[in-house]
DNA sequence: CTTGACCTTAGATTAAACTCTAAGGTTTAT
DNA sequence: ATAAACCTTAGAGTTTAATCTAAGGTCAAG
């Protein structure tokens, strides 16, 4: 059993936000002392950790609650809706993935292509980088594309696929 | 060239987040008519996809910014200080992808383990789920930990890895 | 020649998710 | 017994990223 403070310093958030969880239905502890105070068993630590990834992971409080509410009255949802749910979020989830695997890669293209030196970085252009990548997606995506006149730079060029 | 309404119906966004972004200095269209219009060229509109894509990365306008503002003095950066940005930036992108993959695995393997049919949710709890999550990780990784009498339910068992 | 799209500045409003303050009281640890 | 941590309600303030309103114009297409 944690208190309050405790479980705050435990996941790195303030006692205010535990509160805060609780007046909008997020989170409530378990029990209370006798004094009245917060008591957070195992259970509630695990769906604290639950909310603090969903929300790492882009996912409104809204959203959040959503997810937990089923819980609430599990009896009046029918499994499809659950599934139905989940598979909804997943889907969203999955779209972030692709995303920010694809910056991910025109970062580390771009990365590589740096030489990383003292040197001004004038010809090493984050931006000229990324701003092609569009240009180039497009490239690969519409076979039959106008030729657009892209202005490249050596770094460039190297730096993406 | 565009004018503001076409780019901002072009990219899904209102004119006003485009003069907003102006104002905030991440997006200047780079000419304007005799009487003044924003004109915004093709490198205009990269510019704008790849500040929306870093956003729907969860990069904040200001780190964004940030990234972008080498562009406006290049000769002042050294290679080194771009490199060791973009690297940093990489990083935080590779933990959100870890941590979405994570989360996307928990809801694969719930979506799984759910009938999806007509049936009350009773015996389906995403929250059970999802809240058991960390305590199999945990008894994953703390390879000496003490037995933490977990409760499960019949879908847990089936639904987590 | 009249709409509708655009221009300007400047400030108000919104929403989300906290974060803080006040004011007064109780509990726990040293 | 005193300080630190907790409790309550209730409301104010903060940040981010817009979004909206006003007021007074200019521009372009049908």
């Amino acid at each position: 059993m944690y208190r309050i403070g405790e479980l705050a310093k435990q996941c790195d958030v303030k006692a205010d936000t535990l509160r805060f969880y609780e007046k909008h239905g997020l989170l409530a502890p378990s029990t209370r002392s006798e004094s009245g105070y917060r008591l957070y068993n195992q259970d509630d630590v695990a769906r604290l950790r639950f909310i603090l990834r969903a929300k790492a992971v882009g996912f409104t409080l809204n959203e959040i609650t959503e997810l937990l509410s089923i819980e609430l009255d599990k009896a009046n949802w029918a499994c499809a809706d659950v599934k139905g749910m989940v598979d909804n979020k997943l889907e969203q989830v999955q779209i972030k993935i692709a995303e920010l695997t694809q910056f991910a890669n025109s970062l580390q293209h771009l990365s590589n292509a740096c030489c990383g030196g003292p040197d001004s970085a004038e010809h090493c252009s984050i931006l000229e980088a990324l701003e092609s990548e569009d240009k180039q997606l497009h490239a690969r995506n519409e076979t039959a594309h106008k030729a657009q006149h892209v202005k490249h730079t050596k770094t460039v060029k190297a730096a993406l696929t």
